[in-house]
DNA sequence: ACACTACTTTAGAATCATTATAAATTAGAA
DNA sequence: TTCTAATTTATAATGATTCTAAAGTAGTGT
């Protein structure tokens, strides 16, 4: 439970003061053994559900947006009216299940190896992202 | 120059009244050679160019939005402050590029074959999207 | 422990893309 | 031409995100 060094040391490491709004972000994002795919009103409504010790919407993007510029996010579109967030910040591929609106990660064993054969003149690549739409099979 | 009346036919077939703002706007957007990816804003500015008969914000956003449910454009999600239209509705791939903004198509026989291994019961693949970032090879 | 300062949190205001409203205009039918 | 429903439009409303500036806090040095 008082892992919380983990958290205070990570923040102290990267230049961010461990506050207690800092830290009760972290447990929540990266306390967790799977990949934790989430817009900002998810997590506002998560950490708000304890009454006691909320924390205000603005730290709530003020943080994100530090732990994103950190490295420790990943930041998702795949929706015009949503922006995810991630927290697996690895080269990765997703389901994105149209009935739930829910990120699914795919492991890259998952996805057999993607070739581009064309090229752009005076450009190169940076990464690759594949969508894979789903829906309730009827 | 005067081939208005395919546009007027496209209309009138899918129950739209031929108005003097979506005849413009499908010439702009349907009369090209070439996959054009667009912003509303970018639409407006293109519209809005000559002085004489402006079209009104409120109108492209209707005019679009009608176009996207009658299937004759897509709107894609690669930038989560910034939405495209595509007048390629067919499914396929693109490059994006990261130092311009722009949208590049990618044809199909351009990608190898995707193949992803991992199902989830209960859903069926509904598409598959590719997104190459790319950027100046310095 | 105390004081100092820069960093952080916060409520509320500002911004801006998109959507809604409701009045004026227009297309198509009679 | 006349009638009606569809459409356009200016404008207001909405809502997510960002900004602001005041109050609170963490770390440093004394
Ligand atoms: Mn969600
Ligand atoms: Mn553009
Ligand atoms: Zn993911
Ligand atoms: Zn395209």
């Amino acid at each position: 439970m008082e892992n919380n060094c983990i958290f205070i040391e990570k923040l102290r490491s990267s230049g961010l003061r461990p506050t207690k709004q800092r830290i009760k972000i972290c447990k929540l994002l990266f306390d967790r053994k799977k990949t934790f795919h989430f817009t900002i009103n998810d997590l506002s409504k998560i950490l708000n559900k304890e009454i006691r010790q909320k924390v205000s919407l603005a730290t709530i993007y003020n943080t994100i947006h530090s732990f994103k510029k950190k490295g420790y996010l990943k930041e998702i579109s795949v929706n015009k009216d949503k922006s995810y967030f991630d927290t697996n910040t690895s080269n990765h591929h997703h389901f994105l299940d149209m009935n739930t609106n829910e990120l699914i990660d795919l492991k890259s064993e998952d996805v057999h190896n993607i070739k581009i054969k064309k090229r752009i003149p005076g450009k190169k690549i940076n990464s690759i992202e594949v969508l894979v739409k789903i829906e309730n099979s009827n």
